[in-house]
DNA sequence: ACAATAGGCAAGCGTACGCTTGCGTGTCAA
DNA sequence: TTGACACGCAAGCGTACGCTTGCCTATTGT
C-alpha cells in the first residue's frame, strides 16, 4: 500500500499511467515515445524502465516479456483503496 | 493537482489525515500527541508543522488559527480526483 | 553469421525531502 | 507583570530519489 503512495508521487510515472490508459500493453520503447511525444519528457529508456519498476512494484502496472518486448499492462485496482482510506469526517464549522 | 500526490506520498502526512478523520478539528499539539501515542512517531512538533503545511498546501487540511492555538480540519475533496483521473482502460489479455 | 533491435544491470551524481536545532513571537493565567 | 504555553521562522544535515552513463544479454532479421 505504501508503494502505491509512493509510485504516483512522480509526475512521470503519473503520465505513464496516463498514456496506458490511453493504449494499454504498450512496450517500452512504445512508452519512451509516447512520453517525449505528448507530454515533453525527453528522459532516457532506463529511467522509464525503472520507473515501470517501480509501478509494478506497487501494483499498478503488470508486466509480460515477449520476445524481445516487454509489454506493460495497466491496473487500476490499487487507487481505489487510496480515496476508501479517509472518509468524510464531521466537516469544519463556520467561524461566527 | 501536483501537491496533493506529493502531500499524500509520505507516511506521517497519512497518519495525520488519518488521526484528523478519527476527531477532526485539532491543534497542532493534540496531533503530535496522537502520531506518538497510535501511530509511533517521534518527530517534533515543527516536522509536523512542516506537513501540516505541505497538506494544507495541497487542500488536503484547512486551519484557523484561534487565540494561541491552531486547529486544523481535513477535507476529503481534493483526494477524489485521483482515482478520476484514471478510468479502467481495455484489460490485460491472457496469455493462451 | 552478424548486425540491429529491445531491454537489463549497476555504479555514480545532484537535488529534493524530512527532520532537527536554535531562537523569536504572540497569547493566557497567576 | 511575569512566567508558561502554543506556535512560527530559518538554517543546517543526512538520506532517499530520479536520472544518467557505460556496459552486457537476448532476440530478430537478412
Amino acid at each position: 500500500m505504501d508503494d502505491v503512495f509512493r509510485a504516483i508521487a512522480d509526475p512521470t510515472r503519473r503520465a505513464i499511467l496516463d498514456e496506458l490508459v490511453d493504449r494499454n500493453g504498450q512496450s517500452l520503447f512504445e512508452i519512451c515515445a509516447r512520453l517525449t511525444m505528448k507530454h515533453g519528457i525527453t528522459s532516457t529508456r532506463q529511467a522509464v524502465s525503472q520507473h515501470l519498476d517501480v509501478l509494478e512494484a506497487a501494483g499498478l502496472v503488470e508486466s509480460r516479456r515477449e520476445g524481445r518486448f516487454k509489454f506493460h499492462w495497466f491496473n487500476a485496482q490499487p487507487l481505489k483503496a487510496i480515496v476508501a482510506r479517509w472518509p468524510e469526517p464531521r466537516p469544519k464549522p463556520d467561524q461566527s
